[in-house]
DNA sequence: GGAATCCCTGGAGCAGCTCCAGAGTCAAGT
DNA sequence: ACTTGACTCTGGAGCTGCTCCAGGGATTCC
């Protein structure tokens, strides 16, 4: 099969899978006389696997892991057990995280109903007092990015 | 005011201040004969908005959307309104795709209660068969990243 | 005047792709 | 055999929001 199968196959960007593949997480497959790469059943069933992880908002270095385990034969499955218990931790900081954010939010929603004049805005006043008083919002002050941040 | 005595009042790292003034959003200060950067109160307040913003997780481009009207002299703040509730907006629906995420990890994490052989390994057996039965876990297969995807 | 501490610019690097140009390959149709 | 069109190749840049250099100059303190 060719990338372009692959792709379609397994819901993947082409650029993705040629990507994965410098990234060492594919293995390189057999390729044409004219340099098309050319995939087996195995490589779809690896990709499955890793776009399901991705879907589980795991890093690719946390796949990295869970492929490492799952390609030694008899070894033991305490890092598997272990990044998701941490990966889980990830997940459920950043769901109080987004919970406390959203109650400023809809806080500060309430301070202007319906368009008025700027300078009259109790969002943007609001926001411009709330700033000068604490240095960082509430909540703690961390930039929440994704779940992996910390 | 020196970018240094401007960093730690407003608990900002220097390059982020140089980073803001390139694109944008802090007006480039008056300079010293020698080239240092001098700020004044106004710097310092505005840098303080735009930190509260981004610690309640808005991106740069809406930052810059409050900015706008912000300093556009009466006219009227619809802008603000729309920007916030679509803001809020991203941060429930990411809420809502994390719990169902967390869920489905606990799952997975009931399938291997302690470590043993990898190939018998629930979790990893799991996260293969799911892979295989559907092309993106059930959570809906965005990938999702921060608030700001959709 | 010498040392310590600040500050400058330009560029690279992070994650995880995504998109592009410019060229080559393949399969089907005539 | 040849053309057409769809596919694929590589290498590199771009996205967000910073962060961290290197290799210099400015300022300040003793």
């Amino acid at each position: 099969m060719k990338i372009g199968e692959l792709a379609t196959a397994s819901s993947t960007a082409i650029d993705t899978i040629r990507y994965y593949e410098r990234e060492g997480l594919l293995p390189a497959p057999a390729r044409t006389q004219g340099g098309f790469r050319v995939y087996e059943a195995p490589h779809l069933e690896r990709l499955q696997f890793i776009r399901f992880c991705r879907g589980l908002d795991m890093s690719l270095d946390e796949v990295r892991v869970l492929l490492r385990v799952k390609d030694a034969p008899g070894g033991d499955c305490g890092d598997v057990n272990a990044l998701l218990d941490a990966h889980i931790g990830h997940v459920s900081r950043r769901i109080k995280e987004l919970r406390s954010l959203e109650k400023q939010l809809r806080e500060l929603r309430e301070r202007c109903g319906e368009a008025q004049r700027a300078d009259q805005c109790g969002i943007l006043t609001g926001l411009a007092a709330a700033a000068q008083e604490s240095p960082a919002p509430a909540a703690g002050g961390s930039h929440l990015r994704s779940v992996h941040s910390h």
